[in-house]
DNA sequence: CAGGCTGTTC
């Protein structure tokens, strides 16, 4: 007796380690030889030894044929097929288990409860936590946190804090899951809270801990708590690994510190996949386009493969940059490696929207098979941009016929396509069902958006009104809003207060400057105009210089204001002084009061003509064959003039030319465009 | 046997 239990302890613990298929074979049919398999000693060992090495068939078929299966054999292919991600098996052995007599134990639980969670089956997992419960695991600490992770991972917060506060012990394990669920879904100060009650019981924060700590602060902008947080994980010797450094990476590029991010990301002497994507991502969504794109390169000659999720940053950044050549070349590159998800599919569509392509967005939008919140809204928000509200408007009506409920996106876009579209009373209408039937309170760019549309109706009055009615202190959105409706429709009285505001709440671009401009100059208040051009350059608005992008031929052309640098300048000048010519002749008449500088008219002039959006489709003409559509992104707003310029333009060559702005689409084609100005 | 990094709309 004394042998053989010395001999099957040395049996099972020259398995826990061995890789060797055959050698586990050859063991497998000596226990069976010798009878110790049919009382299920060793059985559990040898069914992990075989999943371990690759082998879960027959790990499974061991497990059918064992005549007595003890609990520690159940787990262990419970185990074993958890480890490979099947989820679904794991939870169906259960259920079979559940059918014989053999008692779970508190293994099974977390082992199934956390399937239930990969699956995001909410419904089984309530159904398995109720039968722990029953069995007497209600108060098991393993059991526990995967309930909680379960709770977490479907968003059911409250559900995870209740069972959290019932439970009589808890470990770091359990602290740092209601941490990071409270970060998941957007609560981050009640992450913090957990994280302050969990040190009140003198329990210290592991690296998990720490990680969850940095996302809230990455969360809620707070990057003095985030550096100091850094500080602590220094003095208290912690290990930092990729995941931690690549938060604090994260951390800093989310919050428009690339300078930052980029510093650590050099200095890091472990790389991944993850930290490339995260800074990579951090660079699109600040609008540094070129940066994001030249870091998508450099990862790839270093030999790291893109996924997913750096394609998708550089996806932004190429519907940032307007560039549908370079967001092209992405796309084929992942439909030859990878297979495109939903999350994706949404960012192609953005970015063949913005790149002026609403036909192929609106292609791949049918080529969908599933759609979720967001994709509706982008597709919404891409025929705003485009100025076919009539058709944003019955895409949200499909919405609300299926099952996919409106949220405070969808009526952003909604009322932003009804304002760029001039669809006032469906504004009206749909901000109040909004409110009353969606239950969705008026958030700052819902007010923005219906300012802009009732004041751009010529409303200004009203649009006052609403403004303050508002229940919080109004941004200076909607006083740039009010203002341009005032400078169209020549409300010197309003827009006077409305562009004095403008100018107290620190306009931040050169566009917003040049609007007060503009009106002060339409209301011929000489000396104001000369305080704005003031404030603009003590602002150091002139740093920002306007250039377009065209694309011509496959290749992106970059021009800047007054552009002289291209080998082509001649032939492009020669272009621009014909189209000039022919449009005097139509009647066109330069709008000098877009020109801020104070010059002589005849430099004003010159100025217009010389705005980047010019020379870029003076330059496209020249290269392109007749009828070729011209699409051109410009860095600012497109300027007032210009606006009416190319509209003479496009009768001229008889093309369609395409301009996209920061904020919108500009379609022209025989004389007129798809907005009614250009503001 | 339970918890960890990056992603799409406004």
């Amino acid at each position: 007796m004394i042998v053989e239990k010395w001999l099957l302890k040395q049996i099972k613990s020259f398995l826990v380690t061995c890789k060797d298929g055959a050698s586990i074979s050859k063991i497998h049919a000596l226990l069976t030889t010798s009878g110790f398999l049919s009382n299920g000693n060793s059985a559990a060992q040898l069914i992990s030894s075989y999943a371990r090495t690759g082998h879960i068939n027959l790990a499974h078929k061991l497990f059918d044929n064992l005549p007595n299966k003890r609990i520690d054999s159940w787990n262990a292919m419970l185990i074993s097929y958890s480890r490979e991600n099947y989820h679904l098996e794991v939870i169906k052995l259960y259920e079979s288990m559940r059918m014989g007599t053999v008692k779970p134990d508190s293994s099974t639980f977390t082992i199934t409860i956390k399937a239930c969670t990969s699956l995001f089956d909410l419904e089984s997992g309530n159904e398995i936590w109720r039968n722990a419960v029953q069995c007497g695991y209600g108060n098991d600490m393993f059991v526990g946190s995967s309930v909680l992770n379960l709770y977490a991972k479907c968003g059911k917060m409250d559900e995870a804090f209740s069972v959290f506060e019932r439970m009589s012990r808890k470990d770091v394990v359990s602290w740092s899951t209601m941490i990071t669920g409270f970060v998941k879904t957007g609560r981050a100060i009640e992450a913090i809270d957990v994280y302050r009650k969990m040190q009140k019981e003198g329990l210290e924060g592991d690296g998990v801990v720490m990680l969850g700590l940095i996302q809230a602060c990455a969360e809620i902008e707070n990057l003095k708590m985030g550096s100091s947080l850094n500080g602590y994980m220094i003095r208290r010797g912690f290990r930092m690994d990729v995941l931690v450094q690549t938060s604090f990476l994260d951390m800093y590029a989310k919050n428009g510190k690339l300078d930052i991010a980029s510093g650590l990301f050099r200095s890091m002497s472990c790389k991944n996949v993850v930290s490339w994507s995260a800074l990579i991502s951090g660079y699109a969504q600040n609008g540094y386009a070129g940066n994001a794109l030249e870091l998508l390169i450099e990862m790839q000659s270093l030999g790291f493969e893109p996924d997913l999720v750096s394609l998708i940053g550089g996806l932004l950044a190429c519907s940032r940059f307007g560039s549908p050549i370079l967001g092209r070349s992405i796309h084929g590159y992942i439909v030859r490696r990878l297979d495109v998800n939903q999350v994706l599919g949404t960012a192609l569509i953005d970015m063949y929207a913005k790149c002026g392509s609403i036909t192929r967005a609106r292609l791949l939008y049918d080529n969908t098979s599933s759609r979720d919140i967001i994709l509706w809204n982008t597709m919404i928000s891409s025929y705003g941009i485009h100025g076919q509200g009539e058709e944003a408007l019955s895409l949200f009506n499909q919405m609300r016929e299926g099952d996919t409920k409106p949220d405070h996106a969808t009526f952003a876009s909604l009322l932003s396509a009804m304002s760029h579209s001039g669809l006032v009373e469906e504004g009206r209408y749909w901000f109040d069902v909004m409110i009353k039937e969606y239950k969705i309170e008026p958030m700052e760019k819902h007010y923005v958006s219906l300012v802009d549309l009732i004041a751009r109706s010529g409303q200004v009055e009203e649009a006052q009104i609403l403004i303050d009615s508002m229940k919080y202190e109004p941004g200076i959105a909607l006083y740039v809003a009010l203002l341009s409706g005032c400078l169209n429709h020549k409300n010197y009285l309003i827009g006077e207060l409305a562009a004095k505001r403008v100018l107290e709440l620190n306009p931040d671009t050169a566009g917003i400057y040049s609007l007060v401009s503009n009106f002060f100059a339409s209301a011929k208040k000489w000396d104001e105009v000369a305080l704005v051009r003031k404030a603009m350059r003590a602002a150091g608005m002139k740093k920002f210089p306007g250039y377009s992008v065209v694309e011509v031929n496959g290749k992106i052309h970059t021009f800047l204001v007054e552009d002289k640098g291209h080998p082509q300048h001649e032939k492009i000048l020669g272009i621009m002084e014909e189209l000039e010519c022919k449009m005097r002749d139509m009647g066109y008449v330069p709008k000098t009061e877009f020109v801020l500088h104070n010059v002589e008219e005849e430099v004003k002039i010159r100025m217009l003509c010389n705005h980047s959006e010019r020379i870029a489709i003076a330059f496209g003409i020249l290269n392109t064959g007749p009828g070729t559509r011209l699409v051109i992104t410009k860095n600012l707003r497109v300027c007032g003039d210009c606006h009416e310029a190319i509209k003479f333009i496009s009768v001229i060559v008889n093309r369609e030319i395409v301009v996209r702005d920061m904020k919108r689409f500009h379609h022209f084609k025989n004389g007129s465009c798809s907005c009614s100005d250009y503001w």
